[in-house]
DNA sequence: ATTCTCAATATTGTCAACAATCTTGAGAAC
DNA sequence: GTTCTCAAGATTGTTGACAATATTGAGAAT
């Protein structure tokens, strides 16, 4: 009857280290993901590895060939539009949730965000304003407390790391961004679910917009 | 370099035949997934029998415990709501892309279904019906183009089949429904975007409504 | 030089045995 | 009668060997 050790699932850890790996860009996209050199990569044994790659699968994150193995999936460009629409969808009725769920300590965290973006952006500190881009989103999933969405979120946003990391760098952009996600942030404070939501849709526009043009210049070979 | 057969994943296939089995009903929420009686219920060895648990686990088809196996996964109040609503989010984006890409013949394939669906509703046909109805947003979502949303709403629907059914049951629900579809229909057809959105975001708001009611009186033991 | 063949290697897929952990039930202790 | 103990059985987790398939590269044929 002892408090026992959390008793970890083992292969979900592995898929969790193999999802990082990827995401982080220690692996390429398309890059072949040989299962000998994952079990010494991971330290696991074939058979999790193998539960992981299936997992990653289903996640999107892994493709997957019959008696061919398994490659990191490249996304088309096609693919990455309509990753980013989804998200926006989903986030859009996750603001609305969050305006009409926030506290006034949740309030308070997020105007503290805006706070420090605006420092980051005056300082022209875009990987401090990229981490807490990433935070104030992750902060108004927390308040929206919708499990469903946060998960969804998730997932989309993994396949995305790549290209959210240069959209940031675009030039001017995190000025521009600052103020969309101030209304969003206003919106929600003042609890107004259908301006929260509007306000996430806009800036969610940018991101879509964002995301055509990188991988467009992507295909013009400009990465 | 022959035309090589498919080749198909065997793990996937298993995943596949599992998935069925549990949307379809043959396995009710919570049941334990004995490996060892999947192994013959399957047709498949434990290995695969594994991944596609590891997979449906991942799909929230299946909750899996370190040492204690895996079982189907049990919706809560809150959970069911939640996924309806993601639903929502993701198709209304569906219907609006399927009214902006929709040809002539996607046009009147809409149509008939929506014919179909008030001859079934004048014969008092529950069971058509609920076909149509499936087959009606296949249909829109086909149209739409968009293969990542449909992914998503392939996964969140299969988790919530079983309320589904008991809804279409619901007495007055068709009659109700096969306006709620016949607007889509007739946004789609005009190609009026935002009016397919609206009209398709009535419908599911309907839905959600329809699964809180569900939920409500499955807590009260009517079900 | 190019293409083809095919054996050697690399890699993935399957399987069964074993280990580790959990669950059950009969009997002991109270 | 109830609770506790713990051994037997049931189930999940791990490992290594083997089979099946794919890839590679050197030499043969043209």
């Amino acid at each position: 009857m002892e408090a026992h050790a959390p008793g970890r699932d083992v292969s979900a850890e592995v898929a969790a280290r193999l999802r990082e790996a990827i995401t982080s860009g220690r692996f390429m996209p398309n890059e072949r993901l040989v299962e000998a050199d994952l079990v010494t990569f991971l330290d696991a044994n074939r058979a999790n590895v193998r539960m992981a790659l299936a997992m990653l699968d289903q996640e999107g994150l892994v493709v997957r060939e019959p008696n061919r193995g398994a490659r990191v999936r490249l996304l088309s460009d096609v693919e990455a539009i309509e990753i980013a629409e989804a998200r926006r969808a989903i986030e859009t009725m996750v603001a609305r949730q969050a305006a009409e769920r926030a506290g006034d300590d949740d309030r308070s965290v997020l105007q503290g965000i805006i706070t420090d973006m605006k420092a980051a952006v005056a300082a022209s500190d875009p990987v401090t304003y990229s981490r807490l881009n990433a935070r104030l989103h992750r902060e108004i999933q927390r308040i929206a407390a919708n499990a469903t969405a946060s998960r969804l979120l998730q997932t989309l946003r993994s396949q995305l790391v790549r290209l959210q990391y240069q959209i940031a760098l675009f030039p001017g952009r995190p000025a521009q961004s600052v103020v969309e996600h101030a209304n969003i942030v206003a919106a929600i404070c003042a609890g107004d679910g259908a301006a929260a939501e509007a306000a996430m849709r806009t800036h969610l526009d940018q991101v879509v917009a964002n995301i055509r043009s990188a991988v467009t210049a992507a295909r013009a070979g400009m990465l």
